[in-house]
RNA sequence: GGUACGGUAGCCAAGCGGUAAGGCGAGGGUCUGCAAAACCCUUAUACGCGGGUUCAAUUCCCGCCCGUACCU
């Protein structure tokens, strides 16, 4: 109990898409004195902002460091990527640290917020990822083989993994294997959750899913308002291509065929919306198995939940 | 009014004398270096209505209703 008190409170704002976390999270940091911590895979890139909903901010200089501020609060991990670079789950989680230890090194309550599931888990329950980084060579052989054999391959070297993964996910697979062939130990052996760090407060965001999708509908319609086609050109004119993670984002790749002269705009919103809902429930699949998520429906009863964590009156 | 074509689950759609593919959508799930990604599972006693032929009709015939196109 006493050594559980010596962690540093961690307050993770969490929900599926379009659910209202940045304008809650702002109000929280307003309140709580709060430095924001992304937990979005997408934010992070540099002019990627309608498609990725992010809010507006100006980078400041703070002395010798520059931060990106939405409204006075300082945000990290957000708009600092070039979209050509890939940023993968373990930099998240070492940078995220970080900045975390940062926020309460100088005294500002850490907020992380975001959406990417995996991300969030991976800082909160200090996962320890693999030292193998994605080996291009390696990769590029092995896609040339069919899933059902990698998935021979894999039963061999890693039988552990082999129980367990997506027999037809060859994206999964690869990286098992990748991992095991490449340290030399099974995958299987090396998920590892570190103790946990921070004493932890998760509050999840609860939206009615019909009210939900049709946030996700104004939404996307407001995006393409706001000159959505013209970012994701420009983003083209750069020669960004579509392969890239950045630009396989939804609200980006749906674009690729209109630009291509294959389906009109209209069709494009319309499968955006799609996909942004299919999104969405994905994500609150994966939510729904974190029991030590409180679901909220008000911004209130979270400034309650916060209040009552930080001890404040 | 006439001619032609069509009417199959929420939507699209194949099929055909022996009670019916698939896709989309929807829902659920997996998740440790692409995670807004990748992958998996589930889903409905659906053949417009009424007759007839037949051992058997969604499938053939007749009539009706509805839709679409064209003609007058």
């Amino acid at each position: 109990m006493r050594l559980e008190n010596k962690k540093p409170k961690l307050i993770v704002l969490l929900g599926p898409t379009a659910c209202g976390k940045t304008s809650w999270s702002l109000r929280l940091a307003k309140k709580f004195n709060g430095d924001i911590i992304s937990a979005d895979s997408r934010q992070v890139y540099k002019d990627m902002n309608i498609g990725t909903a992010k809010e507006p901010g100006e980078w400041l200089r703070i002395g010798l460091r520059k931060t990106f501020f939405v409204q006075d609060i300082p945000h990290h991990l957000i708009d600092f990527l070039d979209p050509g670079k890939q940023f993968t789950i373990s930099e998240f989680r070492d940078k995220a640290l970080k900045y975390v230890k940062l926020a309460v090194k100088n005294r500002r309550q850490p907020f992380v917020v975001g959406g990417t599931g995996l991300y969030i888990s991976a800082l909160v329950d200090n996962f320890k990822i693999p030292k193998i980084p994605a080996n291009k060579k390696l990769r590029n052989s092995l896609s040339e083989k069919s899933i059902d054999e990698l998935f021979e391959l894999l039963t061999l070297i890693d039988p552990e993994s082999a129980k367990k993964i997506d027999k037809k996910n060859k994206r999964r697979v690869i990286r098992a294997l990748e991992v095991s062939i490449l340290s030399g130990e099974p995958f299987s052996k090396q998920k590892i959750k570190g103790e946990q760090l921070f004493n932890c407060l998760k509050i999840g965001i609860e939206t009615d899913r019909e009210v939900l999708y049709k946030r996700i509908d104004e939404r996307v319609d407001q995006m393409i308002k706001d000159g959505l086609e013209q970012e994701v050109k420009k983003l083209v004119d750069k020669k960004y291509i579509w392969e890239l993670p950045s630009m396989s984002g939804i609200g980006y790749r749906q674009f690729k065929d209109y630009f291509d002269g294959k389906i009109s705009l209209k069709q494009v919103v319309e499968n955006l919306k799609k996909e942004t809902r299919r999104y969405a429930k994905r994500q609150l699949t994966w939510f729904r198995r974190d029991k030590d998520i409180k679901w909220c429906k008000t911004y209130e009863e979270a400034e309650e939940l916060v209040c009552r964590f930080l001890e404040c009156k």
